[in-house]
DNA sequence: CGATAGATTGAGAGTTTTCAACCGATGTGG
DNA sequence: CCACATCGGTTGAAAACTCTCAATCTATCG
């Protein structure tokens, strides 16, 4: 996250602490238990205030994808409730979260008393509309290992704390669990990663961007 | 698309069309040309009076991947403009168009001059957010078969009159040429479509999603 | 220490791609 | 009007990548 933005995210907050937490409902909620479920009414929106949390799409069959993955002091439920659309996915708390329930009725009613919240969420959603299809690119032209470094790298600086899986590494990336094992065993033999236990280091974050250059000339 | 959509599209190009095109410069675009391309700073962005254009990114070994398409009355370049990033990917005539070039500055001053078209590229960028996702869950658990589907039946409908090519629909959806053309072969022989010429005609829009969804469940 | 979730490894299977050849329609210049 | 180039489409056979399935291992925790 770039400084800018940290600030802004802190000054977003600031502007949700003086004039609107306290018109909010706290929400607790358990690892692995749903802050909403995929075709529920969008008609409001979440802050959070201390968690983790991930958006998860599953196919018909059970396959289930990690659209995005929200922490400390993000908006959460934002696109289906400017949308004005159905939840298009389920949001699932990956560790103990609490949660900020806004008051805000409408889209109108958001631009009317918080238009820098309106701001702010606009410009999240052009991000992230532009993280969505760089990864659709990557499922277009990359191989496993490309994306695999990626869900890597973007998940462990989302969240350094917090100890992903390799189903999760898979679930962001489009990859079997195996895979994901497979891969990250043979960047280990090439001293691109390291692993402690579970946990997995990276000593040299460029080197192991340059392999994955280097992978999606080839493919 | 919805009736209220249409509605309100016609009401921003009515909006438009009173304040500010004569602020707007007219760009005159061949099939084929960039509007803009990847990588170019997004200091404004447009509206397509009349054409077709698609949202083109390029992986580093060559695939290519059809982000998104805009017809008659879209703005396109809003998302670059938003975010206050680099355009992420090129966009290019799929035939011969007549496009406006916005006056607007930046984020802020579009939201002081037409709060309305902040609104509405908000909720377009959101609705944008969701299809992307959605493609994204389908490049993860379903077969190709169901993704060409997907971008047949899209594609028409968001372009009826345009005769879309086996390459156009293989790259919106992450599959070959020779891909697409076997699946319509099959879908064929199903009578789940007819050919005629190079067009195909969907003689049963229902019968042929009931093939897709049972494909999905399979898969 | 046992139980359990997560990780690893191997072998075989399956889907989609790749490569190459060929067809057919369309359009252009001589 | 024909010859020819070109673009899009079709088809087949082989190759490649990733998955599936099954067995085994090992962190981690009560």
């Amino acid at each position: 996250m770039t400084n800018s933005l940290k600030i802004k995210c802190l000054n977003i907050y600031e502007n949700l602490a003086k004039e609107i937490i306290d018109k909010s409902s706290i929400i607790n909620i358990k690892v692995g238990d749903l802050l909403y479920s995929k075709g529920e009414t969008a008609d409001c929106f979440y802050f959070i205030k201390d968690g983790l949390l991930a958006l998860i799409d599953t196919s018909p069959n059970g396959a289930e994808i990690l659209l995005r993955v929200f922490g400390n002091n993000f908006f959460i439920g934002h696109r289906s409730f400017i949308a004005n659309e159905e939840f298009h996915a389920s949001a699932e708390a990956l560790k103990d979260s609490i949660v900020y329930k806004l008051p805000f009725k409408s889209t109108s009613d958001l631009l009317d008393q918080s238009p820098n919240i309106l701001l702010h969420i606009t410009q999240m959603l052009a991000r992230d509309l532009r993280m969505s299809e760089e990864r659709l690119n990557a499922f277009n032209g990359k191989r496993v290992a490309s994306r695999i470094i990626d869900a890597l790298v973007f998940l462990k600086q989302r969240q350094e704390s917090y100890q992903w899986t390799r189903k999760e590494i898979g679930e962001f990336c489009g990859a079997k669990t195996e895979t994901v094992t497979r891969t990250l065993s043979n960047l280990e033999s090439l001293s691109l990663i390291a692993k402690d236990g579970r946990s997995i280091i990276i000593p040299d974050l460029q080197k192991l961007l340059d392999y994955k250059d280097a992978l999606d000339l080839e493919a």
